[in-house]
DNA sequence: CCACTATATTTGTCACACTAATTATTGTTA
DNA sequence: TAACAATAATTAGTGTGACAAATATAGTGG
């Protein structure tokens, strides 16, 4: 690898990472669904996942745990989820969905798969392999001891 | 393309970015550069075409304006840069790297080049090609009109 | 020249990432 | 059991990203 890459990556990683939730948010709000990408991602792994710790559901998540904690405070004030106690641990709550929670990801579920497709357009199932591989090796390159 | 990589790809995008930039930050934390990422990747361009305007900085950094202004504001108050007045538009400044600017992008940028090809390891050029066309396509895919 | 529109920058607000510090609880070990 | 370290969650502070609105200046058509 020549030394110009090195810098080029990097740049068109972020810029391309920030236009996919950028699309992604302005078709949210087209949409008027009323939450975040960021948020959308939390509900739905909680729709796989039930009643997870937050420092569970923030590692499925790859967010941080202040975060996770502030994202967590959004939806339980758009009455999505809800913090119970969990009984085998008074330090942490787990993370349940409210039945106005489960109902928003079901009528949303359609209509984001579509939003996340658009940008496969002139790419095909090698490509995407192409992807995950690389990304997943300059994602273990990176770890911070 | 099955369905299940429509939701795959932003995921790993998105923690792909993060690692990047919270990898090169812990090592410009480390080795007490004194900027943060976002500030150099402005620094650089300013080094490569000098005097640009704000507006013309944001786009060549990716950047949008509000941001672009921000960051100016903290690398002004570390002596970095300075605005100066834009004799053909009294709208405008230009950017301007100071003495100090230029010396500090002269001391760090060895390192930084460094740090950035910690990414590449196990991969090669071919890679980069196939990422830099994937990331690219996904990113005109994904134009608000 | 004047009104109108377009542009460059700034400001404000909300959301998210990262770090460090704090609090409450748990686990360990002397 | 009492001191100690480890852990779950939170809070605070700074930086960045997106969007909208405000201000100042530039350009354009009547």
């Amino acid at each position: 690898m020549q030394t110009e890459h090195y810098n080029a990556y990097s740049f068109l990683l972020e810029r391309t990472a920030r236009r996919v939730k950028q699309y992604a948010q302005y078709q949210f709000n087209c949409g008027e669904f009323g939450i975040t990408v960021d948020q959308w991602s939390i509900l739905k792994k909680l729709r796989q996942h039930t009643d997870l710790s937050q420092k569970e559901l923030a590692e499925h998540c790859g967010k941080d745990q202040p975060t996770l904690t502030r994202i967590v405070d959004l939806l339980v004030r758009k009455n999505l989820v809800e913090r119970r106690a969990n009984p085998a641990d008074r330090r942490s709550f787990v993370v349940h969905l409210t039945l106005q929670g489960k109902q928003k990801i079901d009528t949303l579920a359609g209509n984001i798969s579509e939003i996340r497709m658009q940008a496969w357009k002139n790419l095909d199932q090698t490509d995407f392999e192409h992807l995950k591989r690389i990304l997943n090796t300059i994602y273990d390159n990176l770890e911070i001891k």
